[in-house]
DNA sequence: ACAAGAAATTAGGTGGCCCTAAATATGAAG
DNA sequence: CTTCATATTTAGGGCCACCTAATTTCTTGT
């Protein structure tokens, strides 16, 4: 099953390659040094030495100076971690009351520790999920990711309604925010007012206040347009 | 909570104090370089490196040539790791239809990766377990172990009741091999007959065959002596 | 076309934990 | 009391993954 010869499948490979994937691996474009470094919080050469690693495993390919691009090897693994954290992710939400803004570190320590057994006896209790608790794709086994469609809340105009459809996993702190004005995977919305250039963009929740939301985290906000108020 | 001053708290550190916990440390016996190279499958010049380490951290005492006992320090480390592997391995069996020889990697693996917070949820949905699948009893969060009076079945006399209470976690195949002879935590049992000098002894379970068990087996099973067939 | 700034890599070093080989301490038997 | 086997420690290395400082390469604006 792990193909290529030599392994070294630690923690820290692992972190790498899911690292890489999530920053624009999953498109197959070169991700850069300084991203990764940022991303894992390390220093650049420290990511330098490890990418040689790496792709001396066969992970990766490396150009010098330009970036790196995951193997089919490197993806697989990528996609892995991808679908373990995604399990826990639901696992933890679903079995053991945890909330949407705490279990993204739990999962993130698991998901190195778990055998592949014990994520599909999770998958299977939980009827084999489609989507994380915050509406991300959980990919297959055999490493296959659904393509989403969503626009950024940010990109939907005056007036039009949207569902919210997946948000970042990473930001607790942004995730106690929506909860608190009413902002789940699946709320409905409309768009109320728009400030020019990169101003709030105002949102009306049912029930609820209009809610300005800042530019960046309305870009951050993967949404469904829809057409009328109700349906899907 | 952690107390004591700088803490590297890595995964060696809490497999070591473990061990050594388990290796006798419960009873503050002090316990020798060699046992620990052999628990952990590493060479001896190693284990005195991480003793000299952990002594430092202020985990244990170690008297050169001798051997170490665990501090205080060093026993709240290990308990904590104890109550962890029986949490999950209560956990895996009773939610994720884990079996009883298999459990115990899995939990070995995970209990250096999961939160406080997490085995706490788990132990909860469990409804504060006392014993886990193998009968060993499950320390408090605040460190508190059952004393347990077990007898080894390989000192019950011919003729005598007794029932199965407790039962080693590290081998797979010996809980394959009693679960085969029909003997779980919990079965009756009679001692039929008894080789002389260590060789094995016969035991009957209702409804099955005498089995012999070789006295080796006979000696690491906890039993409790009971006067007839029924009762607890 | 080139100089400046940004990004990446190399150089050199650290700590944790492992190893084998060699030296040394302990303790049991003669 | 000495000797010898066994247990332990020291000596000397290696690998992984990190660090900072220095250097090299790329890119972009003039």
């Amino acid at each position: 099953m792990n193909a290529v010869g030599s392994r070294l499948l630690t923690r820290s490979t692992e972190d790498y390659l899911k690292a890489i994937y999530s920053l624009g691996g999953d498109a197959g474009l070169p991700v850069q040094t300084a991203a990764i470094a940022d991303a894992l919080g390390v220093a650049a050469p420290s990511v330098s030495g490890m990418l040689r690693r790496l792709a001396e495993a066969g992970f990766l390919e490396h150009i010098p100076y330009r970036g790196v691009r995951l193997t089919d090897d490197g993806r697989r693994v990528a996609l892995r971690m991808v679908r373990r954290h995604r399990i826990l992710e639901s696992y933890l939400t679903s079995k053991l009351g945890y909330d949407w803004d705490s279990v993204h570190d739990e999962a993130e320590r698991m998901e190195h520790a778990v055998s592949d057994d014990l994520i599909e006896r999770m998958a299977q209790v939980l009827g084999s999920p489609s989507y994380d608790p915050h509406g991300a794709p959980i990919p297959t086994p055999a490493g296959e990711v659904e393509e989403l469609k969503h626009v950024p809340l940010a990109e939907l105009g005056v007036g039009q309604w949207g569902e919210l459809r997946m948000v970042s996993d990473k930001d607790p702190e942004r995730l106690r925010f929506l909860k608190s004005v009413g902002l789940e995977v699946g709320t409905r919305f409309q768009v109320i007012e728009r400030q020019p250039f990169n101003g709030p963009v105002t949102i009306r929740v049912a029930g609820r206040q209009p809610q300005p939301l800042g530019n960046e985290l309305a870009r951050s906000l993967g949404c469904a347009a829809r057409e009328t108020e109700g349906a899907a």
